[in-house]
This record gives C-alpha cells, sequence and structure tokens, in this order.
DNA sequence: GTTAGCATGTAAGGAGTTACATGATTTT
DNA sequence: AAAATCATGTAACTCCTTACATGCTAAC
C-alpha cells in the first residue's frame, strides 16, 4: 500500500481529537476502524508518532497514573493534539481530489466526516462514487472484448466483484442522498435488518432471506 | 502486501496454463483478475518472471512473429509453463491453510478451483468463511465492550463493513452448497438480475430498487 | 508524421511487516 | 504463580511502486 503514512497521520490526529491516548490504544481504535484488511502493526505506529512529535502536531505527556509508584522504568506516554496538529487535520480533511477518495484513505475521510462541512463530505462522496464506476466501466469493456471461453470460477469471482462494487455504489448514493436531504442516515432500512449476525454452521440455508 | 510475490506466481502459473503469453498480456490479465484494487506493475511483474525463469518454472520462447523482418531488436518473449512449473501449481493449488484463505491469495485460488478437486475447494472455502466470521466476532464483541459514544459516521462505516463481511459469508455458503450438491452455482438467481450497471448521474433515485 | 498503445525492462527508494527485545499490570 | 494482555520500542528485511529508459507498431 503506497500512501498509507499519510493515511495513518489522519486516523491518529482524528482519534486524538476525541481525547489523549496512548499507542496502544490508539492502534487497537485503529484496527477497529480500518481493520477489514491488514491490521497495522506497531513497527508502523510508533515511528509515526515519532516522526509527527518531530512535527508538533502531537505532543506526548508522561502519565505519572498511580500515585504511589516513583515513576515507572516504562512510563506511559500519552498523546494528544497540538493546535498545528488541529489546523492539520482540518487541512487534510477538506482535501477534494484523488487522495480523499481512494480506498484507504477513503474510509478514514469518511470515519470523521463530522469534523467537515456538507459541501466537502458531498464532494468526497461523490468522487468515490464515480472512482468506483470508472472501475465498473473497465472491467466491463475489458470483459466484451476479452470474451473468451471463461472459465466457471473466473467468472464466478468477477460477478461477485462487480455486485460488490456496484452495491457500495448504492451506498454512495443512499448517502449522498441523506446529505441532500439532512436525513440521518439509515434510519429507514430498505433490506431487511441484518439483526442476528447470520451463522450457517455447516447446513446453511441463509439464501432465501431476500 | 506482504506475501503477494507468491500470490504474483501462482496467478502466473495458473494464467500459462491457459497457453503461452508475454509480460504485457499477463498483467493485464492479472489486473483484470484482481485488479479491484491495486493494479500490478511492471516493476514487479518482469522481475517475477526473470526469477521464476531461473527457477525453471517457465521458459521463454523468442517470437519471431512477423517472418520477413530479420528478429527484431527487441523481440516479444512468449512464456510458457515447464513441468516442473505444473507440479509447483498443483502443490500450491492443493495447499489448504491460512496462505489459501488470506484475502489476495483467496482470489486468486478461487479463480482457478477447477484446477483442483472438490475436497480442496470445499476447505478453502469453509477455511475463508471461517476466517471472515472470526473477523465478525472480534469486531462485534469489541464493538460491545467498547461502547462509548460513537460518532454517527463512523458508526455507519462500522455496519457498511459489517454488512459486506456478512454478504461475503453468504455467498460462500451458496458456494459450499453448490459444491456440494455438485450444482453449477448461480444458474438460479436470489436476487434481481443486475442487470444495467446502474448509473445515477447526479439524482440518483437508485434505493427504491430492492 | 505523430499520437497512442504495445512491449520490455531497471534503479532507487519508500512503506510497512516481521521478529526481536523489554517490562508492567491484570486476570485466572 | 502463571498466563494473558497491556505497553513501548528497534532493526532488518521484503515487497512493491515510481520513475525512468528504450523501441516497435498501428491508427489518425
Amino acid at each position: 500500500m503506497a500512501r498509507r503514512a499519510e493515511t495513518i497521520e489522519l486516523a491518529v490526529l482524528g482519534l486524538l481529537h476525541e481525547g489523549p491516548m496512548h499507542g496502544y490504544e490508539l492502534r487497537k481504535r485503529l484496527n477497529l476502524m480500518l481493520g477489514w484488511g491488514r491490521v497495522l502493526s506497531y513497527g508502523s505506529l510508533y515511528p509515526t508518532l515519532k516522526k509527527m512529535l518531530r512535527a508538533s502536531l502531537i505532543e506526548e505527556s508522561l502519565a505519572t497514573k498511580t500515585p504511589g509508584t516513583p515513576v515507572s522504568k516504562r512510563p506511559r506516554i500519552t498523546y494528544q493534539v497540538t493546535e498545528a496538529g488541529t489546523r492539520e487535520f482540518e487541512r487534510l480533511m477538506s482535501e477534494v481530489g484523488p487522495t480523499a477518495w481512494e480506498d484507504d484513505n477513503f474510509d478514514i475521510r469518511f470515519a470523521f466526516f463530522s469534523s467537515t462541512d456538507m459541501e466537502i463530505r458531498l464532494r468526497v462522496l461523490e468522487g468515490r462514487r464515480t472512482r468506483l464506476q470508472e472501475r465498473l466501466d473497465r472491467v466491463q469493456t475489458q470483459l466484451s472484448i476479452t470474451q473468451k471461453e471463461v472459465d466457471r470460477y473466473a467468472a464466478e469471482l468477477q460477478r461477485h466483484g462487480v455486485e460488490s462494487v456496484e452495491r457500495e455504489v448504492e451506498w454512495l448514493s443512499e448517502l449522498i442522498n441523506a446529505e441532500r436531504n439532512g436525513t440521518p442516515h439509515h434510519q429507514s432500512q430498505t433490506t431487511a435488518p441484518v439483526a442476528p449476525p447470520i451463522r450457517p454452521p455447516a447446513t446453511p440455508a441463509a439464501d432465501q432471506k431476500l
């Protein structure tokens, strides 16, 4: 993954706006946030924090948590954003352009959407949607020109991929509508509420659902 | 992305089983196959091919395409699998275990499922499903213990993530069923056929669809 | 004749994971 | 008291992307 360093910085700044945190916790929150695929390693997070310290985007304060003990040899370090960090966060969040709607970047930006204007939100959402549609088009045209005997499984993989992206486009469309109407999203479910985390142990009949 | 080198090798071996190809074409096919996210760069593909040549997994043959011209200075190189390559491919494809059902690896393995026994296919599909369910569980439990005031957008992102993974679990379940019944998959559509690639230009009303 | 796409490569560099190393605190 | 988990780091290494460099071939 190319430009993730920037993404991590943005995420750290965003999370620290919720209050001071130390590295370990930061990592957990981060992994919960975008941890659907890879998880962030310490070897990646701590150097980033150091870098951000040097850039004065964040400050550290050694927490003397337990008042009895005389300050441990290995102190917990709590980080907080500086003013410069806040400004940088705002700058990054109001960026519109490819960096905002690429796969990784989009997720993190979306998670902190509350910190931006609707105008920006709409532009990012629409940018993302356009990007996905371009992907769909590219695949569809390439499939139509190639058209050689397709393997069953390869074809099924394609189909599933297209379906997933199409669904994400629909999701974005809903969000865009919600933004325009000022509607808080997903109060009205279109699909049946996905209440109990479906778990077919070995004999799943989960297909008739829809 | 950590172990992609192996993945590329597997993909190359698989694709070359469909017939000889040169690097450029290989790259195009590869990007169409797993190109939903990142695209594979030449700087990654050609060194891999060289490496595979050295390992005798593939062979090159300089195509003297146009019989008139005396062999161009820059010849097209066509690659084909060797016997060793075929064996390696079969070995890799019959691997069951984490490497088989991690995000990247799974896709490529699935695409070449025709080259394996049903037994292996089932094990890989089930392994993948279990992996995804673990992810769901982890997130769900972590959400239940954290339970602090969640931001609207962060929550929506979570919800969407969970929904996507749940849907992939359902997809896998269908495939597993199909394997067990010997049914060719997705002849019977459960959702309406996704015929025209929905494209809401600026005023999308694509929500009422379902 | 010139733009666009086909085709093959290499070198430098960045980004991040793995593995290692250490120690504190909480739970069982 | 052991095991798990919290907590902080570093160094080496791998993988891959970016950018560059070259040249052919088809279309406009």
